[in-house]
DNA sequence: TAAGTTATGTCTAGGTCTTGTCGAGGCTTC
DNA sequence: GAAGCCTCGACAAGACCTAGACATAACTTA
């Protein structure tokens, strides 16, 4: 483990990929990497040299200035190599896991306000799509199972999904709707609570420039109807997460009698439940709940 | 580590979708972000500034103008941006029994995007405290008294109700606890589904420096005192909108059964009832709740 | 309704800075 | 003596800089 530096420029040329003009202009106007000499003044790099060289390459062909770059700590280097690997506009795939297990644990010790801060963020930096789907639906999932089991208990149930309806509520406002023609009913049907789904669809809606009219949990049919044709929506959906299925599938069946044939019914939900002539749709994915809304 | 500002102008542009143009226009026009410079004039940003224009550049898609947002803090707009789709800037005093009325008139016709943003503009530019009271507060008892009236419909209720939850969630966010010693507990009895009430306090706390912990409606007495104890909790707000007195009274016992002597209870709304022997005080009126609140 | 005004993004022009590549002339090594 | 390396200065392409002109759209005002 002694003094390593063995590989001379053109060898370090062939290894890096990088010109030996390059190696040495890089060295003389930046420092980048400084190599041993032999006694004669030829340049001897070390293992650490070329990784160094290695990183600095791939962020050079990435976009960075070799002039901006090429002082940073190896450190630091990797570190932006690290973040460079993938698509820099948004956040990384592979932070998300960490988003959701930080936020999970925020909620066990119900510290609301560290998760909302880390889901605010989140969101903020993360396609919405793939926010719903990747950070908000697994994090409900995971607090439900851990409820059932007996882990979790129903105030970090409670906590978690009122920081969840604060977030998608403030998401939906960032989609100001202004589409007057494509209106869209947002609900949940009679003696259903859970209105987290019926949030994320609506955010989707307003994300693809629909007028939503959002009207919450627990609504009975003929209501449901009259807000449908009293606004001459085009669309309604439905998210049905713990009903039991007959009490869905005659909410449902009424809602249908109710209002006009044009109307599209969607329903969503892992309760969804439809009657037998229902010409209402189940879409149990969001993605395809998305397709379903882009014009 | 320090504050690297180490991204030229065509790696922020690759890495927020900004051409350099826009860039420089933004930085020149607006002072949106003014990135240090080298020693011959080269921009060089960093990580804090990209993010400022990453989070400009989401809110300027979102439909504002990058004049009315590029000199708010970062703070302001990530508020904004996970608030409210109306800049801080654009507000000016309203007449707010005139507000009441056309939020109300919106309603009626169930345009929940007119009441929103009516609503939202309101509570901008009043002094929180005056929208709770002078807003908030008639517009719920108004659209009751019309629903008990038979002269609305479930429906608008749950419309109103929904904006409001909407807009008080979002209102709360402005609002970031950081006393960590001055927690409070706020939630709404087991078989209490009226969060508003309960929002309304949360938003007042929050206003006043307490480090909130917001558990929505409906938590049976042991959850709730979980939570406080858990929390190390010092105060305790209950609302009660709708509860039978009966019913009403035995949690409250129960809660205070359950947890420690020192914490202080306060129980609100237009329901609350207390039992023979409590030690919770009830406070209809949110000036008084406030001046409790104070330090 | 038409004509200004304002706000905003894009483009051009001319100059500076950055950076990879070359070549000349000289030294070492095999 | 051929190959590899060294330093230094030159150079061209491309990235950037400033300033100003334009095009468009939204809003005001006449």
């Amino acid at each position: 483990m002694a003094d390593e530096s063995k590989y001379r420029v053109g060898m370090v040329s062939k290894m890096t990929g990088l010109s030996t003009h390059t190696l040495r202009i890089w060295e003389k106007r930046y420092a980048a990497v400084v190599p041993k000499r032999t006694e004669a003044g030829g340049r001897l790099y070390s293992d650490a040299d070329v990784e160094r060289l290695r990183l600095l390459y791939k962020l050079v062909q990435g976009g960075h200035s070799i002039g901006g770059i090429a002082k940073l700590s190896d450190t630091e280097l990797r570190q932006m190599a690290a973040a460079f690997a993938t698509p820099p506009s948004e956040m990384q795939p592979q932070h998300l896991p960490e988003v959701r297990e930080r936020v999970v644990a925020a909620v066990e010790r119900l510290r609301t306000e560290e998760a909302e801060q880390m889901l605010t963020r989140a969101a903020l930096s993360t396609e919405p799509t793939e926010f719903l789907k990747s950070i908000v639906g697994p994090i409900l999932v995971e607090i439900g199972d851990r409820w059932e089991r007996g882990d979790l208990r129903i105030a970090h149930e409670h906590a978690c999904s009122t920081v969840m309806r604060g977030l998608l509520f403030s998401l939906m406002r960032l989609y100001p709707s202004n589409d007057a023609r494509r209106r869209v009913v947002v609900a949940t049907p009679a003696k259903e609570d859970h209105e987290l789904g019926a949030l994320m669809v609506a955010i989707l809606a307003a994300m693809h420039g629909w007028s939503v009219l959002y009207l919450g949990p627990d609504l009975p049919a003929e209501e449901i109807a009259y807000a449908v044709t009293d606004t001459k929506a085009e669309l309604l959906m439905l998210s049905v997460t713990a009903l039991e299925p007959t009490a869905c599938r005659g909410e449902i069946a009424a809602i249908e009698r109710a209002i006009p044939k044009r109307v599209r019914i969607l329903v969503g939900g892992q309760a969804a439940s439809l009657p037998a002539d229902s010409r209402a749709e189940i879409q149990q994915d969001l993605a395809i709940t998305e397709a379903t809304l882009n014009p």
